[in-house]
Formats: C-alpha cells, structure tokens, sequence
RNA sequence: GCUUCUUUAGCUCAGCUGGUUAGAGCAUCUGACUGUUAAUCAGAGGGUCCAAGGUUCGAGUCCUUGAAGAAGCGCCA
C-alpha cells in the first residue's frame, strides 16, 4: 500500500484502507492522535483503540514522534474534522522523549518568536512555520512561473564575484589565503594574486550588472538568488543572507519597469491569495489574535488578508520625488516639526517620511521615481534636467522599500562621466561598458528582495522569521 | 554603528523603599478518567536569579563593565 499525504487524505473519499506518516502534534486521552506531515496546515485525526494496542507501543507515542499507520479512513464521530482514520496497525518510526521534547519549542504550548528562533532547526514544525515557509515556497514558485509566462529567461548570476564597484553594500572577502600568514606583495600589502582566483574575490552583492549583460542578448532575463551585504545592520528588515529576483528588460524605460513591478507584485500577491488559502487564514487569525494583545494604536487596522486584496485592487501611486517632497513639506507633521529628519530637495527620505506617504497620506503601495542623481547609484540613466536620475524604488505599507530599480544609463560618454562622478574605476568593469560599445539599447530593471515580499504575504514583521535560517550580524547558528 | 528596553524554573512572567527557605500559570512526570481537539481532576519534581567586578552586616533587587535578545534609527532589498 503507497502512503498518502495528510493534505490528500483529507481532501480523499472514505477509504477501506490507508497508510500516513507523520509526527505526532498531539496525543489526547489516550486514543487521538493529532498527525501532521507537513503537506498542509491542517492535523489528520487518528483515532486509536487503546484497548485494542500493546501499552508500551502507545507510551511512544509521545508529542514529536514521527509514526507509520495505517487504518480505515472514515467520517468523524468529532466536530473539529470531517474525516479522520480508524488505526489498525501504528509503528513508531522515531521516538521523541517526553523530557527532552519538554526543553525544546515541541512542547505543545506557546512559544515566542525569538525562541522560535533560537530553535530555528525545529520551528519548521510549528503551525506558523510551516504555513510561512509553505508561503515561501509558493512565492519562490509563482515567481519562476510569472517569468516563464512572461517570456523572461533565468540568469544565474555568480555568487563569487570579483566586481566590487556596485557600491551596493559592503562585501564579504572569499578568499582560501591564509588568515594568519597571507602572501604578502613588496608593500606589505595582501597579494591576492595568490589566491584562487588571482585576484580579490567576494559574495555578490547583487546580479544586476550581470543580468544587464544577458538582458542584451536575450532580451529579457531574471536572476534569482542569495545576495551578501556585510552591512552591521540590525533592524527587523535586514539580512546579510538574502534572496534576490533582478528582471531587466531590453529596450524598456522606466515606465516599463514600474508597469512590470506593479504587475509583477500584483500577481504574486493574487497567487498567494488564491494558491495559500489554508495557511494564510491561519496567519490571518494568528495576527487578530496578537494584535488583540496590543494597545489600539500599533494594531493593523487591515488584517493581513485585507492588506493583500487591497494592493491587488488598486492602481500604486506613481510620485515623482520632487512631488513626494512637496507633499511632504506640506504635511501636518512637517508642520509640527513630528519629523526627525530634514525635508528638502535633494535628501534621501528617511523611513518616517517612506511611511507618512505610505501609510498615513496615500494608505497604498507608492511608487517614488525620478530622484536627485546624487543619492542613487551610477548607472542609472541621467535625465533630461540634469538633476534626476530614472529611478524608482516601490514602497508597501509596513515593509518600506520592497524593490528599487532604475533605468539603465545606455549612453557611454554619460556613463563613463558618471562612473568618474562616482569613483567607480572602469578597469574592472570593462565588460559591463563592452554592452555600450556594441549596440547600446535603453534597458531597466529593478531587485526585489524576496524575504520582504514574504514578509508582506505571511504578515510576519520580522525578517528573520521568512528565512529558514537567518544571517545576520553576530548569528550564524545552524 | 547609535538610542531605548529586556535577561529570574523547560516556556511566559511576578518578585514593593535591599532583609528568613525566590513564587504563579503553562509544560513535564505519577495516578485517576476516557470521543478528545488549548481535554479534565489530584499530586510530585524542577532555580549558577545572563556574566564579571563593586557598594553593603546583608544583593534577584543598587552601581560599573560586558554579552545576548527585542523595538526604533542609519545603510538598503
């Protein structure tokens, strides 16, 4: 007899005969087990007569043990399920000790994120959990097939990257030297021509420029992939480990790269919504119920469902950075001096002003575009008044910014100019200014980091909490 | 990196102006019960009060330094 998964078998007709596995969630008067084998949220409810088994067999049966069973798959006598199975044989395939479970996040009560964390080896087991990292992957997946369908190739960008001029971040070296005793050149200096290879190397810390370079061939492309800033940043929307999706489109500017996002994010979103049901009703109810615990004011006014539908269902605000200024300046909290930081032409906006836009004065995504040149990166394409720059970055209520993109500068004297501007030295990037030299076309892209958008679906408020396991600065655990 | 807060049983926390043997709920164990779904009832066990210094007759409590965690900020995705 082939197994069948918890999720399938509470969707099956009554069956005769049925063997699950799974681990036991919970075993309550003797004679219900509570199985769940991560294919879905929900528990199979296996109804055991205790009278029927050996003894020693049933004290195994303990909260964690992974089990074997098979029974009679029949309508439930009980209210909290349809359909639950009738034991006949159980083995215990794993055992899981009461004493020890106890000192570990299986004990069956409730447990708070940050020990959740602490165990993160183990959390996969919890409901939330599972229901995040099941969101994940659906977002992972929903992500390859927007693409496809869309007619975008995926580029694997390099992980190991002598590029060091994206001024994106700080690196991490990789290199096999010695730490103790590096080759050193004449100067005293490292010699990296030592290493492997040959010259200083470190994590990527985006597949932009690489993904420019496939989207000049095959028009367009994606990457998908870990990216590493050795930033010391310690808030709840940072990683030093994340995941990355990068699109850039040939021959696109930036109205269609915002038009892209926009359609891009609008559809994860709608696949979440239609695709998670089960799981995004449970951390729907989950967050009522924290939010309940909470003073008025820091309670979600939408629940996270509502959140959802409510960014599919309307158009994102398109604002131009000189305009979101003006707003700005005009806003009561401007006019209160509420705001800690400066309001002018010219300042990058901090967070507080991100969320008044967002959240208090539009109450929707927003998306900023045509910023000062002097705070965005070098290769983004000058504009026409000589102050802005084409780029855009897509806010969402309680994330902040979930995608920055730009078009690209095709031009090679402004570019060049601007690399000059920048302090980006054009030796090393001698192949990312060949895609000017030979047949330059307008192009745009944008990155979107992933563990946000998860954030976003999933309602956790926590980066840490929609990354299997985190890296962040001090923790590098399992 | 900065600011604020936190660190007491397996977990979540209480512990007053410093004063006998540091408490509760949940969890665990033992027993009872047995159509439960946060099962119920009775009992039991369980503590390096984050670490190192210091003040004091006396420190979980006060002071200093450090570590870890959280929230916010900066950097960004």
């Amino acid at each position: 007899m082939s197994r069948i998964k918890v999720k399938a078998a509470l969707a099956s007709k009554l069956r005769e005969e049925v063997l699950v596995k799974g681990w036991v969630r919970a075993f309550r008067s003797n004679r219900f087990i509570a199985l769940n084998d991560g294919s879905c949220l929900s528990n199979l409810q296996v109804v055991v007569d205790f009278e029927n088994f050996d003894e020693a067999l049933l004290k195994k049966v303990t909260i964690g043990a992974a089990v074997s069973i098979t029974g009679k798959l029949v309508e439930s006598q009980g209210k909290g399920q349809s359909v639950e199975v009738e034991a006949i044989h159980i083995e215990v395939l794993g055992e899981a000790d009461p004493e020890e479970v106890q000192k570990t996040i299986l004990q069956p009560k409730k447990h708070s994120l940050e020990l959740l964390r602490e165990q993160a080896h183990l959390r996969f087991r919890t409901n939330t959990f599972g229901a995040v990292f099941r969101i994940r992957h659906a977002m992972a997946y929903a992500i390859h097939k927007y693409f496809n369908d869309n007619g975008f190739f995926y580029l694997h960008a390099p992980i190991l990257t002598a590029s060091d001029a994206e001024g994106a971040g700080e690196m991490f070296r990789a290199t096999v030297l010695d730490p103790q005793n590096p080759p050193t050149t004449e100067d005293g200096k490292v010699d990296f021509s030592e290493d492997f290879f040959g010259k200083e190397t470190n994590l990527t810390v985006s597949g932009q420029l690489e993904a420019e370079l496939g989207a000049m061939a095959l028009g367009q492309v994606y990457t998908f992939g870990p990216t590493f800033r050795a930033e010391n940043s310690n808030t709840s929307r940072h990683l030093a480990e994340f995941w990355m999706i990068e699109p850039e489109i040939a021959f696109g500017d930036l109205n269609d790269d915002m038009d892209l996002s926009e359609d891009f994010l609008k559809y994860l979103i709608r696949y979440a919504l239609e695709n998670c049901k089960e799981d995004l009703e449970f951390l729907n109810e989950r967050e009522k119920k924290e939010d309940a615990q909470k003073p008025t004011a820091e309670r979600n006014e939408l629940s996270l469902i509502e959140r959802m539908e409510l960014v599919i269902a309307n158009d994102f605000e398109r604002i131009s950075y000189t305009e979101a200024i003006r707003i700005l300046e005009n806003s009561k909290p401007f006019k209160k001096k509420k705001f800690k930081f400066p309001v002018s032409w010219g300042v990058d906006l901090a967070s507080e002003h991100e969320r008044f836009l967002v959240e208090k004065h539009f109450k929707k995504p927003v998306i900023i575009f045509d910023y000062p040149k002097e705070i965005k990166s070098f290769y983004m394409r000058n504009n026409d008044d000589g102050k802005t720059v084409a780029a855009m970055d897509v806010l969402f209520p309680g994330i902040g910014e979930i995608i920055g993109g730009s078009q690209r500068e095709e031009r090679m004297s402004e570019l060049k100019q601007k690399m000059k501007d920048f302090n980006v030295e054009e030796e090393g990037l001698w192949w990312y200014l060949d895609t000017r030299k030979f047949g330059t076309a307008p192009h745009a892209g944008f990155g979107l980091g992933f563990e946000r958008l998860v954030m976003f679906v999933s309602g956790m408020t926590n980066i840490k909490d929609v990354i299997p396991f985190p890296r962040t600065p001090k923790n590098a655990e399992f």
